[in-house]
RNA sequence: GGGGAGAUACUCAAGCGGUCAACGAGGACGGACUGUAACUCCGUUGGGCAACCUUCGCAGGUUCGAAUCCUGCUCUCCCCA
């Protein structure tokens, strides 16, 4: 084996819960392990990251990973974690969805070259549930397992017994569901691990002891716990939603603030999860950023290693280059005239903006129409007038204040206008002739 | 099937005929502080410059005047069978 993959998940951090023997068992031969992706969405955002991340680590260290896509499962819905009923999906959102799903997993491992034993493959359950009939089911697979054993699940427990509004036939199935899953990687490609989410034991386990009963067979588990935020609130989520891993859906230099703002708890926490740095590194960065926790190493290079990761390089320095812009006390907006103006404008392309026609602001035109009806930045007069009561508003990162007229004294680098609401929420504005 | 309770702004939650755009808390945003942190402190949080307009489950009604009273509807919860 290239690494202790159990251990190397212990010191970051990133083990939850695991079955007893998992570790001996991977340091012995080379396992082929497997973790779902529900197609909720047409793209996965960074809380499936940490997942991606583990097939990378399983196949760093020289075992082969599977990647499930939830074809099947995702027009039952996974009731795990969840205190309602869920909606089901459409048939053709759902193969969007999974398109989609499967096309973001492709760029971070690869299916196809590597070495024959790692060699990482993609499935979709939909193509061995599809042809499974009821009857079938119930014989083959139902009969396994009591009622009683899938009643004892919590995410099952929960909702039958307290308060809600029960739970349907449909999402009690889930994990028989996703317990055959388990049984079929097994049975045909000797999957014998599979790893998810700590909220997914549950449906894991059902499929282990689906192997024990029907196939006699022995099947491991182990989940990551939730990544968390040290403020509590949910990881992953902005004012603007979701961090996606498509720059269509968050651009990058979105994606880059998102790490580069994380507070020190939290970038400590994430360095072990979202890179590949190894232990030293990791804690003489940490060692390092307690030393000048205003030079900010760590947000630094975890938005560094992930973005680049995510998005390539290139996109990771021109995310750079806009945030330096933005931030760096040392660049004004005076200066961006000397600048490239293609390359300004390439450099800007992830910062939320608007273009509108140069006529419009000919004659000058108050802050407070500008910023609302013309642009669209603020969402009404009103929001504008507090905004220039708080002192919160500039233009080409200069305050500015009630009455202030709009005009072509404000354009720099010949059609732009910068627009801030406090520190860190920008906004340009392009003039079209 | 019978009986009871309730639906208020992003969330929780007051208000029960005028002084209510609606107490309070959380969240969010902003300011000071800083490191594009954390903590703390302060402010803002329907729209309109204003008169004023729209908002308290939906639709009507009573009244000079309703989130507050009446009628119907929809939905939710609880208890008994």
């Amino acid at each position: 084996m290239a690494y202790n993959f159990v251990e190397e998940l212990r010191w970051r951090g990133m083990v939850h819960d695991i079955m007893p023997e998992t570790e001996e068992m991977m340091q012995k031969e080379t396992v082929t392990g497997y973790i779902g992706f529900d197609p909720t969405a047409d793209s996965l955002h960074i809380g499936s990251l940490v997942q991606i991340i583990l097939l990378m680590h399983l196949q760093r260290a020289g075992h082969r990973p599977v990647a499930l896509v939830g074809g099947a499962t995702g027009m039952i819905g996974d009731p795990s974690g969840k205190s309602a009923e869920r909606n089901l999906l459409t048939q053709d959102i759902l193969e969007k969805n999974i398109a989609g799903v499967k096309s973001v997993i492709s760029r971070f491992i690869d299916f196809e070259g590597g070495k024959k034993k790692s060699r990482a493959l993609m499935v979709n359950n939909y193509d061995w549930m599809k042809d499974f009939g009821l009857i079938d089911f119930a014989r083959d697979i139902g009969k396994h397992i009591t009622v009683n054993y899938m009643m004892a699940k919590e995410s099952v427990k929960k909702r039958v017994s307290g308060e809600g509004d029960g739970m349907s036939f449909t999402e009690f199935t889930y994990q028989l569901f996703q317990g055959y899953d388990y049984l079929h990687l097994y049975e045909t490609l000797g999957c014998k691990l599979q790893i998810g989410g700590s909220d997914q034991w549950g449906n894991i386990t059902t499929g282990t002891e689906l192997i024990r009963r029907k196939a006699r067979g022995k099947a491991y588990a182990l989940t990551t716990p939730l990544v968390t935020k040290a403020d509590g609130t949910k990881f992953g989520k902005t004012e603007s939603g979701n961090i996606w891993l498509d720059a269509h859906k968050t651009s990058v230099y979105q994606f880059y603030q998102f790490w580069v703002t994380s507070t020190d708890e939290d970038a400590a926490n994430w360095i072990k999860i979202f890179t590949f740095l190894d232990q030293e590194t990791c804690q003489s960065l940490i060692d390092e950023h307690q030393k000048d926790p205003g030079y900010r190493v760590l947000q630094k290079r975890l938005a560094e290693e992930v973005t680049v990761m995510v998005h390539g390089r290139e996109a990771y320095d021109t995310a750079v280059e806009a945030s330096k812009i933005l931030f760096s006390k040392k660049v004004t907006p005076e200066q961006w005239g000397k600048m490239d103006h293609a390359t300004l404008l390439e450099i800007f392309e992830g910062v939320p903006q608007v273009t509108i026609d140069r006529s419009l602001i000919k004659d000058g035109v108050d802050i407070v129409e500008f910023c609302n009806e013309i642009t669209g930045f603020l969402n009404s007069n009103a929001e504008v007038r507090r905004a220039l009561k708080e002192n919160s508003l500039s233009i080409n990162k200069n305050k500015v204040s009630a009455g202030k007229m709009v005009s072509e004294d404000d354009v720099i680098a010949d059609n732009m206008i910068l627009l801030q609401r406090g520190k860190t929420t920008y906004f340009l504005v392009l003039l079209d002739e």
